[in-house]
DNA sequence: CGGTGTCTTGAATACCATCAAGTCTTGTGG
DNA sequence: CCACAAGACTTGATGGTATTCAAGACACCG
């Protein structure tokens, strides 16, 4: 994302026991904090097994959190039981950047897998970013970059058909998770611990019609989904599906 | 939200022409700028007619827009023809914060109808805001307002039936009106220029159950709209059809 | 080994879209 | 000012997509 960011190889020894391996670094700002050399920030690793939330709309919240391992999602429980998934997590994802500002969370946030994250003391993470024009910059590129997820997923459940919204979120993942190096050797193969539910909580679908389509899209040879293991074995189509390009 | 804010009367001749009946200045941050003791900002006030396009998603934009009049509306097209609307603009409302970063808007944004806008140079908008604390605070509010109103309309257009999602539109709408002061007599008759598409292109509906749920809301007594004109009549049992409270 | 969670499949149903036709309003040019 | 066109609204009939309901297979875990 900028210089300072590209000058730190990924072996490089990180500040903090278990950075080195984190995949946070190279995405999201933990690479300025701990790369930095500033004093270390008040913080705190925490870790969550899976189907466990890390807090709840209730909640107020004395600290930000960082993924740093693991899938997560954000939610919002219905009344009658349903739920949406606003987004889903990975490791350097800021919950949400509205945490920094406003110790309220507007959903809850549960793990999918195992999941440790960082809890950054608010005002010194705050002050940290202010501080450093490239972080604020950051900052704002983090920001805009959920707001146009968010708005991404309103067009997709306004106007789009079934297929398609699981096609698109089946891309849109393996996308974010090629940028992080967390697909198998730069191949379409990744690890993919979602359930049925997830996807049909993400995409405004029920878990019976999800499966229905995830077959279609099996025997139609477009992918290969087993054993927390997705393959994209035909990016073309799948992109067909999801009317892209 | 400021003390600066509530300080400053209504009825404070304003430093630019048409600022004095300017909705905008109470809510949004034109308040600072026109108000505050700082040289005036390169800006310029624009004029739109209805229907016509304010700017479009390839558009790059040397400036920054604030609307001052009227009702617009940002939006995604397509490639069948149809739109999915991602939010309404009201008088005060930043078109997008991230506008204030990047010149590339994700939407365009039209006129619903005659609208008058400010054009603010964006650097020098920029260094104002980021110059005042009070200012700095005041965008990361509309940033999360604007952030929580589109996890709003995720979870509407997800999992919320049709008549849920217009009952939750009107009440919406109602209440940013009713803040702005555009309600008349506070009470729940408010001006209401949006055409039965522009509701269905932001529900997720067609236009043809748009008039079909409305009707039912009319004929059930709970609301009056003719005229470009919209009344509550049962408060109670809107907000019942929306399941809220 | 029973229990729980996940996945799968088929059948019936509901909700909303599509199609179609007609009325009414609004705007425009002769 | 009127005639005409275009847009907006209304309503009924029909159809398709996705939900709901139900039942069974399978894996995993305590």
């Amino acid at each position: 994302m900028t210089a300072a960011v590209a000058a730190r190889p990924r072996s490089t020894p990180a500040q903090y026991p278990g950075c080195a391996e984190c995949l946070t670094r190279v995405f999201s700002i933990c690479d300025f904090i701990g790369g930095s050399p500033l004093a270390p920030l008040a913080q705190e690793v925490r870790t969550v097994t899976a189907r466990r939330t890390l807090f709840r709309e209730r909640d107020v919240l004395d600290s930000v959190p960082i993924i740093c391992s693991g899938w997560a999602l954000s939610a919002v429980m219905l009344s009658d039981g349903s739920r949406q998934i606003l987004s889903f997590l990975l490791p350097g994802d800021f919950v949400s950047a509205a945490l920094l500002f406003d110790p309220k969370p507007k959903c809850s946030v549960e793990a999918i897998t195992n999941v440790t994250y960082r809890a950054f003391n608010r005002a010194e993470l705050k002050d940290r970013i202010f501080g450093k024009p490239e972080m604020a910059e950051m900052l704002v590129n983090v920001w805009i970059e959920e707001k146009r997820r968010a708005d991404e997923l309103i067009i997709d459940l306004g106007r789009r058909p079934a297929a398609e919204r699981v096609a698109r979120l089946i891309l849109r993942l393996v996308e974010r998770l090629q940028k992080r190096g967390m697909a198998a050797g730069g191949s379409f193969e990744v690890e993919f611990p979602l359930r049925q539910h997830h996807i049909a909580d993400a995409v405004g679908l029920t878990p019976v019609h999800v499966n229905k389509l995830l077959t279609d899209l099996r025997r139609g040879g477009i992918i290969r989904l087993s054993e927390r293991s997705l393959a994209v074995l035909d990016p073309v189509r799948l992109r067909a599906v999801a009317s892209l390009r």
